[in-house]
RNA sequence: GGCCCGUUGGUCAAGUGGUUAAGACUCCGCCCUCUCACGGCGGCUUCAGGAGUUCGAAUCUCCUACGGGUCACCA
């Protein structure tokens, strides 16, 4: 067959050759050991929380060696494309401190190897496909448009759960030998009828036959060599992901390819995609999947439609993006809490992240852990850090809160300054969330009585403690002198000076000190719990604490 | 089903032929303590199974089991 003649017939407007777009495309000069890195996101509006650990590998690795990091976007799939997803992703990918070198940004695209969306780079894409025909390398496929609905409906194939593999393999290969016979004057009739082709490239492979190839996480693999033509373009025109793999990576020049290890068994196709353009192969790292336990105990990938699968919801539930950071890098590097440990001040940008230390199984996402390593975070944060942080949080998610908080910032600081600090800090949330129902009772609006006095304490004895206290209480008291007044107030109500007597012997007492600390605690927040009682009252005031304890006086 | 990947406590894991098999999270107990939150101490629970190599195996080899991923003109 003429495959000179085939390539023109088939691509009339493809004028360029290879080596005039490889001119475009330059070998970066960049410095020894410098990896060139991307993350390529199909704008459909959704960010996957597990999309996190390759865009932080990525950028890690890139910016770690003096390399280039940038976004692609891959929208060849046209049906599943969302208005204006590709700035969702840099805005989101931005909120965690992941930022680009290179690529499409909110103003354009940025650096010479674009255009970085691949709707825009279908001419190149058929330039390298006009060559394959050329080498005899790839074939069409035309199908009419009832075929290709009758092809779309056999996905669904996938969702049939008896399929019975062997007759599948067998029709599957029985399909893709009749595709590859045609002829000339064939071809030349679908065009002109206006028919539309796909473009596969041949595969030439012995599935019997395997070759290493070095993965940088998972080590040397041996697979088989690909035997399945591949598609290189749809009927539309548009490349599929391996082809676009192949020119894109190689042309923009791609050192590290970085991604799910979903994408493993499709390798041996791309290698030999690889092989046919002639680019050198770039490093593979194919990264464990992020998992959930499903109902029968068996972990799953983590799916777009379980819970905690969209990243947007982390900022929602108030998670600090420095947080979920810290806990994808604890995930991403084994020993990065250990490092961290004795490097507390320093941030994961410091942390020499390697290759070597990830992990090659999957691991399960564990929300506890986010929490602990979430509140870690938090408590090692200013008062002011943690104000900026809430009410970022609160203006979108609580706007009545916001107001709130933002009414008397320094009134909000002193709060939150409570018992941070210092080597042990108070590590009280996990969210910016959890700082309302935590502080709330700071304000007026929002304090509610939660908490009921002890029934097993005489009513009588709580009255008389509150009313001492209400007489006592003196704004100006340090903290010593305050809490000797409590005792003195135990005392005068038959309760223990100190807890520590009262257990000694617990039948001489009513209670302790600690009961009555209890009474004023639950008469002032309207909780049983609270950080430093004597903290909370000066920040309240004077005017405050007694007006509640008057009030809680009133209910007993 | 084919192919590929994986398997150290409930979770994340250190570990590369000789260790009392680290550490973190969770859970439980104790201590500290005016409650809570910290902090301190302690405990529960691990090398998937089998065979082999070796003086010696979590570490090397093979087999088995189990789990995961994938098999589109989606990415």
């Amino acid at each position: 067959m003429d495959y000179l003649k085939l390539a023109d017939m088939l691509f009339p407007d493809v004028k360029l050759t290879p080596e005039e777009i490889e001119a475009r495309y330059p070998e970066r000069t960049l410095p020894e050991g410098a990896k060139v890195t991307r993350i390529a996101p199909s704008p459909t509006g959704f960010f996957h929380f597990g999309g996190l650990f390759p865009a932080t590998v990525c950028e890690r690795l890139a910016h770690q060696s003096g390399g280039v990091f940038y976004l692609r976007i891959e929208d060849t799939d046209s049906k599943r494309e969302v208005e204006g997803a590709a700035a969702f992703i840099t805005k989101i990918l931005d909120y965690y401190g992941i930022r680009f070198d290179e690529g499409v940004t909110a103003e354009g695209d940025k650096g010479a190897y674009g255009p970085y969306t691949q709707s825009q780079r279908v001419d190149i894409y058929h330039v390298f496909a006009k060559k394959l025909v050329q080498d005899g390398k790839a074939y069409p496929v035309f199908s009419t448009d009832e075929e290709l609905d009758e092809l779309k409906a056999l996905d669904k194939k996938a969702e049939i759960k008896s399929v019975n593999w062997e007759e599948e393999a067998v029709a599957r290969r029985e399909a893709m030998i009749r595709r590859r016979e045609f002829t000339m004057e064939q071809v030349e009739a679908e065009l002109a009828a206006g028919h539309k082709f796909a473009l596969f490239a041949i595969a030439d492979g012995d599935p019997e036959k395997k070759f290493k190839i070095t993965d940088l996480v998972k080590g040397t693999l041996e697979i088989p060599e690909n035997d399945e033509d591949v598609v290189l373009l749809k009927s539309d025109g548009i490349p599929t992901y391996h082809f676009a793999h192949a020119v894109d990576d190689h042309l923009m020049r791609t050192t590290h390819v970085i991604r799910g290890e979903e994408w493993l068994p499709s390798l041996p196709k791309h290698v030999m995609l690889f092989r046919y353009l002639g680019f050198r192969l770039p490093k593979y790292m194919h990264i464990a999947q992020l998992m959930r336990l499903d109902e029968n105990g068996n972990k799953k990938k983590l799916s777009k439609r379980d819970m905690g699968a969209n990243l947007d919801d982390y900022r929602r539930m108030g998670y600090c993006p420095a947080a979920v950071n810290e806990y994808v890098m604890t995930l991403l590097n084994s020993n990065y809490e250990e490092w961290h440990a004795q490097n507390p001040e320093k941030t994961y940008l410091d942390f020499p992240f390697s290759i070597k230390k990830m992990s090659a199984s999957g691991c399960l996402f564990d929300i506890e852990k986010l929490n602990d390593v979430s509140k870690n975070v938090l408590s090692k944060m200013t008062a002011a850090e943690i104000f900026d942080g809430v009410s970022g949080f609160a203006k979108t998610e609580d706007p009545g809160f916001y107001e709130t908080l933002t009414a008397d910032r320094a009134y909000a600081e002193s709060i939150l300054a409570i018992g941070r600090g210092g080597a042990k800090p108070r590590k009280d949330f996990a969210t910016f969330a959890d700082v309302k129902p935590y502080m709330s009772f700071f304000y007026d609006g929002y304090f509610t009585r939660e908490d009921p006095m002890p029934q097993d304490k005489d009513k009588e004895d709580i009255k008389k403690a509150l009313d001492a206290f209400a007489k006592t209480y003196d704004g100006n008291d340090d903290q010593t002198a305050w809490f000797e007044k409590l005792k003195d107030i135990a005392e005068t109500i038959g309760y223990a000076r100190e807890t520590k007597l009262y257990k000694k012997a617990p039948d001489q007492y009513k209670g302790h000190v600690g009961d009555v600390a209890s009474f004023v605690r639950i008469a002032v927040t309207g909780r049983q719990n609270s950080p430093d009682l004597y903290e909370v009252m000066k920040i309240l005031g004077v005017k405050r604490t007694l007006g509640r304890i008057k009030e809680a006086e009133a209910l007993l």
